[in-house]
RNA sequence: GCGCCCGUAGCUCAGCGGAUCAGAGUAUUGGCCUCCGAAGCCAAGGGUCGUGGGUUCGAAUCCCGCCGGGCGCGCCA
């Protein structure tokens, strides 16, 4: 058998296509999934393609393509002959025994199943949540906590060294604010009276700070100390979070090491040597519009002090020399704006740095409707939908699942009304039912579950258990592609149409029939089924239950 | 005004390196448990894929204009 049969016969056409037209050597066929069973497990649109250029009928490019192929395709003993269809399509049926084999390799490789081990593994940088210790984890991070680790997972899973890493911004002003907001709360002003700070944080969570830290007999009037107090306490309330989120990540790195280390101040010389900078105004500017930005940036502001563009750059320096040949970075969509700056910057330094170093991937905010009307998110009023909140409503797997199941660039609208109220609605249950239904089948039969690895196979013929062999074999070509778009959505997809696929076999069929061989073949199919499902469930931080 | 992103079924959204691409879930309606979990399954209705052009044998998919929405456009982060 074929390590990838549609590898193979993608192989043998590409090569029929060349004798047919020698000339076109850039001219790849690539096998399509039809959307139609009718229309057989893969097709090729070839003589479509092909027709323009060659000046010939599709048809009659099919026939030929056909006979050209037809000892190729017999020796490689994948698929039946080759079909003509409509107006030129080649359409491919598999053998049964090809399906048959999915189940067998899965079982074998288990939890490996649907990865690769790269020809040449990347060091890989994920950094996303990312956020200011100024208050609590908001949805928005929330889904940015689950798609950046999700798509960390789905990178390791292509064989690549991920690294996820949280990157806190704790030196600018808004941290200034929030001490200055603590220590306002701790002298017992409220938000809007005279003497708050202008732009203060509003949230209630303030003064639970300020009431902690006067309990530890904090200094009220030692803005240092109630700052550092602020930032520690906010910092742990978000690791109380994020492993509530069950996320993990491997590097937290500070913005005041930046400054500690020097490396804020290396940045604005190499910057001021590079030659792309100059004085304007009191300020020095870089040419960040050489490189695409839409206007010029100043890196020191004139009161001598630095945007926060500058450790922005010196921290993506880090990156680079740490070894991380490639980084991707999340953020939300009012962040795009630093994109160009932070690739121009890296770029005027002329280090090397690759032109389009970072990746990113841009998510669009969370919107809440809750009553039917939205919730606001915002830091500053204090009034916004937590993570905390969130998880404690409907669950980590639930929120997990939702919030990675939409493309990161769509506006993402959660409704905690339907969440709150119908729970099993979402879908994460119904992928989650499919693996606890296999559970219970498994419990009922009293087995060995691991012994069916080498079950024989053979005795499964039916179209709606082929199917879903078919259906588990597209998993590791699912993950490739997933991973090459940073689109995790595409898994929650698939897993869904998976368990749809289960479902409606275990409608349709008994699995403990009396007939041993069949009764042992459509178990091994189970198994297989439930072990894609729980690595795909995996990637997406989800738990796989046995029981529900 | 400029830049980026987005307009697909009542609602929430997939599909967007063109063809076998008009889809899923949900909601509505009607069926299925003496049978491995009904948190499930089956069936029906519902969209000229925002709009007008262009490229192509073929466009939801690529290009341009327009309309509508989101986010940016600081010596804030």
């Amino acid at each position: 058998m074929a390590a990838d049969p549609k590898a193979e016969l993608e192989r043998i056409l590409t090569e029929g296509v060349r004798q047919i037209a020698p000339e076109l050597v850039e001219f790849h066929v690539v096998l399509e999934k039809p959307r139609r069973s009718e229309h057989g497990d893969y097709s090729s649109t070839a003589p479509l393609q092909l027709a323009g250029t060659l000046g010939k009928p599709a048809r009659a490019i099919a026939e030929e393509l056909r006979r050209l192929t037809a000892r190729s395709i017999a020796r490689a003993g994948v698929c039946e002959p080759l079909e003509l269809a409509g107006a030129g399509f080649l359409n491919i049926r598999l053998k049964s025994s090809e399906k048959q084999n999915v189940i067998a390799q899965i079982l074998r490789q288990g939890a490996a199943y649907g990865g690769v081990h790269a020809d040449r593994p990347q060091k890989i940088m994920v950094e996303f949540v990312s956020a200011n210790p100024t208050g609590p984890l908001h949805v928005g991070h929330g889904r940015q906590a689950a798609l950046g680790d999700a798509i960390a997972a789905l990178l390791e899973a292509q064989g690549h060294e991920v690294t996820r890493e949280f990157y806190y911004n704790d030196a600018g002003a808004q941290i200034h604010n929030l001490a200055l907001s603590v220590q306002a709360r701790a002298r017992g002003l409220e938000p809007g009276a005279a003497g708050w700070p202008q732009e203060g944080y509003n949230g209630d969570y303030v003064q639970e700070i300020a009431a902690e830290f006067l309990a530890q007999r904090g200094e009220v009037e030692d803005l240092e100390e109630v700052r550092r107090y602020a930032v520690g306490f906010l910092r742990k309330e978000q690791d109380v979070d994020l492993e509530k989120f069950g996320l993990r990540f491997d590097v937290y790195y500070l913005e005041s090491s930046l400054y500690a280390d020097g490396k804020v101040e290396d940045t604005v010389k190499a910057l001021a040597a590079s030659g792309k900078t100059y004085e304007k105004e009191g300020a020095l500017w870089l040419r960040t519009t050489e490189y695409g930005d839409d206007k010029d940036r100043v890196v020191r502001k004139s009161d001598r002090s630095y945007t926060y563009f500058v450790p922005d750059v010196a921290y993506h320096v880090t990156k680079w020399r740490r070894g991380f040949t490639k980084v991707i970075n999340l953020q939300g969509t009012d962040h795009h704006s630093t994109v160009t700056r932070v690739r121009a910057g890296l770029q005027a330094l002329g280090i090397g740095i690759p032109a389009g170093y970072p990746d990113y991937v841009l998510h669009s905010l969370v919107k809440v409707m809750r009553g039917g009307a939205e919730v606001k998110i915002s830091k500053r009023a204090g009034s916004y939908v937590t993570l905390r909140e969130l998880i404690d409503w409907v669950g980590c797997d639930a929120v997990r699942f939702f919030l990675v199941s939409r493309r990161a660039d769509s506006e993402f609208v959660f409704d905690v009304d339907l969440a709150l109220a119908r729970g099993e609605e979402n879908p994460v249950y119904y992928v989650q039912y499919a693996h606890a239904r296999v559970c219970s089948v498994f419990a009922q039969w009293g087995g060995e579950v691991a012994a069916l690895s080498g079950a024989r196979l053979d005795a499964l013929k039916g179209g709606k258990e082929l199917a879903l062999a078919q259906r588990l074999a597209e998993f590791p070509q699912l993950l490739l592609g997933a991973a090459r778009e940073l689109a995790p959505h595409a898994v929650a997809f698939y897993l869904r149409e998976l368990a749809g696929e289960f479902h409606r076999y275990y409608n349709a069929e008994r699995i403990l029939v009396e007939d041993e061989a069949l009764r042992v073949a459509r178990l091994a199919l189970c198994a297989a089924v439930r072990q894609t499902l729980a690595n795909g469930l995996a990637l997406l931080g989800v738990s796989a239950p046995e029981k529900m």
